[in-house]
DNA sequence: GGACGAACCAATCCGAAAATGGTCCAAATA
DNA sequence: TATTTGGACCATTTTCGGATTGGTTCGTCC
């Protein structure tokens, strides 16, 4: 296979790469100034430049260059695509999927720092002037949380999961001049959630945590007209796969910090 | 306050859009322009703008122009940051997190279509010639349970997840010659995840699914030289709080599709 | 058969010019 | 006095043409 001058001109270039210093550009030369500096055909350059491709050393592409290094990673995601066939019950269900687990990692590896933060946003939540600035600290609080968890994938997922939250028409949007009564349900639960981060109790933070969601599910679809979630209140009813339950999530979600 | 032509400008600018076909292009003409149509100075005409974008009608932008409708989504997110200052252990705490409830809901939600893709992805992956195109059908199983589960939010964080595990540097990449030898453990694994969500069993699939990602982080770690995770194997232990967590778990993920 | 050179293609980048919303100000107007 | 008007700037964005660059296909020559 590759006799001949191929093999010369991957020889070369390997030598020409390895000469440059280490601060150099990522990018190289074009390809047709590359070839006369090598005293290679273009053609038998390319070749040179597809096996290094091909073990990973360098990427290209048309109209930009040639570089070195990892391939740059693209976002991919169309989130404008994936709000519009999207509901609110769909991101209730997601949140519910994440944010419970997220207080239980936030009070097994959160810090002193984050806990000022969390302390923070409840405080400046209570003494909001409107529903406006009150969303704010309500998101913040919520995101100081995936931040306490130490994992930087979980917080940006959770911030994805924020912006489509944030996209979708949510009906009634409650703006206006007045303010958040002081007895509003998520202060206390709010405290809750905290407090058991706090105290360092995995299990009761992500109870909190769901107690939450589960008021702001109920306000929700009653603000939509639907009908409440089937067995959210009960909280009876043991089945059989119950130990199974236990024998799975326990172990296997240790919470460690890498 | 709003009296004078500011008013009148407001009615004219409403009478104008409402005058519009329904086809009518979202954006609207310059300001300087639409000024001159409905007879008015740019800054009165501005007013009226102001109040249309604080109601949500509008939205404008420097240098874009003015346009009816909602203000369009930002991703927000900097993936190439998260990705720099993330880690092995982390994207394998998030999957941990989130991949084992796909695979309960998807067992809740899934629909024929859903199981037919699966079981292509199994056949698929086990017939593949090396180990590029045996991760590519991994990665497409994993992406159809999400599918599955009939939450287009899952299936993004799920994407979102992706974009960043694919992104990190693994150590080695087991790419080559070589094809995943037929014992591989992901095979077995796979299918006793696939089987519980035909079956509609939702705590075994996600009890399979727990089992695979554990068997992947033991390979992952292993081939990184860390110790392996405590208790990962144990599954011993019932603590105190465990009754809390069937009262929890069971009654707070209903699984409903919108 | 393989290497070379040339030409062409499609995607991308680049820079100047135009377009656009945001802002300020003095004159005109009621 | 209070409001509107027209004009001039500003910062950002879009637009558009030309240059750049990797990808491809020829004919030609060893």
């Amino acid at each position: 296979m590759g006799s001949g001058e191929t093999e010369g001109a991957l020889i070369r270039l390997r030598a020409w790469l390895a000469n440059r210093p280490a601060d150099a550009d990522k990018r190289l030369p074009p390809e047709r100034e590359l070839a006369r500096m090598l005293g290679v055909s273009r053609g038998t350059l390319r070749k040179a430049l597809a096996v290094l491709e091909a073990e990973g050393t360098i990427w290209r592409h048309v109209g930009r260059g040639t570089f070195v290094g990892d391939r740059p990673v693209e976002p991919l995601l169309d989130l404008s695509d994936v709000i519009r066939r999207t509901s609110p019950a769909h991101v209730m269900e997601a949140r519910f999927l994440l944010e419970p687990e997220l207080a239980r990692l936030a009070a097994l590896n959160g810090t002193a720092a984050d806990l000022d933060e969390l302390r923070l946003c409840l405080r400046q939540s209570r003494l909001a002037p409107d529903w406006r600035s009150y969303e704010y600290w309500d998101n913040r609080l919520h995101r100081g949380i995936a931040q306490a968890t130490g994992n930087t994938v979980l917080l940006a997922l959770l911030d994805g999961l924020d912006t489509i939250r944030r996209a979708i028409a949510w009906g009634r949007l409650r703006r206006g001049p007045q303010r958040p009564p002081p007895d509003h349900h998520s202060f206390a639960e709010h405290e809750a959630v905290v407090a058991a981060i706090a105290e360092r109790d995995p299990q009761a933070a992500a109870t909190a945590m769901r107690r939450h969601l589960a008021s702001v599910r109920a306000r929700l679809f009653a603000a939509l007209g639907l009908e409440p979630v089937p067995g959210s209140e009960s909280g009876s009813a043991i089945d059989a796969g119950t130990k199974r339950v236990l024998e799975d999530v326990v172990p296997t979600l240790p919470g460690v910090r890498a």
